[in-house]
DNA sequence: TTTAAATATAGAAATAATTCTTTAATAAAG
DNA sequence: CTTTATTAAAGAATTATTTCTATATTTAAA
């Protein structure tokens, strides 16, 4: 196939990932000033509000194929729905959670994921008590029930919010029943074949950021 | 001061912040490696654990004035004490957090913050329901009482887990009361004067950095 | 209609981070 | 005691990311 004939293609450009993370706050932004009845953002003022170069706004932007006017800047809605549809903030994601504890509950309930397009259909746990129970309508079942439900709903994605102790284990299963990405916040590195995705959100990495800054501007 | 006559003291190069976010895996896992009894662990089999270049590891390490003996690694027990005392974790950071919601809830409920130097003394909400009662033993007050408490404690860290729409002025007000790190959790930016420090843990971006990968295996 | 100011865009330069390469050290094996 | 294999350490090269610079576009004002 001719690159001339590709309609709106897929870049063979990889985004880099520091991009990729600067994304959804712009996105969230873009909200707010919807709602304020904005209907122009130029790459400038997007910058000041989170410190950034300028330059940089705009080449964010540029991988996810938005452009501006001259002396205008970006409409408002219309970046929106091109950064929804390029982050993928617009399909339906469904997720498995195991561990329903405090960390589990609390992304149970929190309402964001929805918008982002990740939806958490199922969580799973061994505490009996917690076994039969709703959590903000997403029902939690035996761990055991676990490989039926993901074979049946095609589920990409998993999110292990269990002990550190039973992280890996978790992950082999999940691994064994065809999960292809695994979100882990238990503060242990997983061991997944090449083609399973792990995305590790450590808690301790973002506190030891801050205490890092913390202990130089003291030394200052 | 003349640099020979400087014992221990703090380096003047900055750490990369990879290196700093690297630095609590490598902790956790030492702590794991102590449990299992092991005494040394060499550059190469730490790297093997999180698929990192082993002279990577190596580097990071340095940063901290850990060192190693060839042909047998770092001291475990040693290298422990070396990072959580580079990283801070020994220390005790008290903070504050505002917002006592499924996620304020979830982090104060959270016990690893304690073993990395981090205790969350009090929470605030403005909901009466909360308000009064204790979460974990941490005590949720009125916020309005929160300006007489930072000052009288000395507090340096304030946790925002509070609605965006409200995060702004929590953070205004965080930062009028002397507030020196905040550590933010909801999907804004946050202005603050240039000596506050703010940290951004925005679930969405890490959302985005999975949806993506997702999709380039995909097209594969 | 013309001019000027502001902005998007593209490419170059600079910076930061990672990976590679080499060297030196040391414990274990013969 | 000597050799060998393994490893830490230091520096160079590469790669990735950010910042800078120059150019072209376009709207608004004159």
């Amino acid at each position: 196939m001719e690159k001339s004939l590709m309609l709106e293609n897929k870049k063979p450009v990889a985004v880099p990932e520091p991009t990729i993370r600067r994304l959804p706050a712009y996105l969230t932004l873009l909200k707010q000033l919807e709602e304020e009845g904005q209907e122009f953002i130029s790459a400038p003022r997007l910058a000041s509000f989170f410190n950034l170069d300028p330059t940089q706004v705009v080449k964010d932007l540029s991988y996810t194929g938005a452009s501006g006017k001259p002396r205008v800047g970006y409409i408002v809605k219309k970046l929106i729905e091109v950064l929804e549809e390029f982050l993928g903030f617009n399909r339906k994601h469904e997720a498995f959670l195991v561990g329903a504890g405090f960390l589990g509950g609390a992304l149970i309930q929190y309402q964001g994921f929805r918008e982002a397009g990740m939806k958490i259909v199922a969580a799973f746990d061994t505490d009996k008590k917690k076994i039969g129970h709703n959590i903000a309508d997403v029902p939690v079942f035996d761990l055991g029930k676990f490989r039926d439900l993901a074979g049946r709903l095609h589920i990409n994605i998993g999110i292990i919010t269990t002990p550190s102790s039973v992280a890996q284990q978790i992950a082999d299963l999940m691994v064994g029943w065809g999960i292809k990405a695994i979100w882990n916040f238990a503060p242990v590195s997983l061991k997944v074949p090449p083609h399973v995705i792990v995305q590790d959100t450590h808690i301790y990495a973002n506190l030891a950021v801050i205490l890092n800054k913390l202990e130089n501007i003291k030394e200052k």
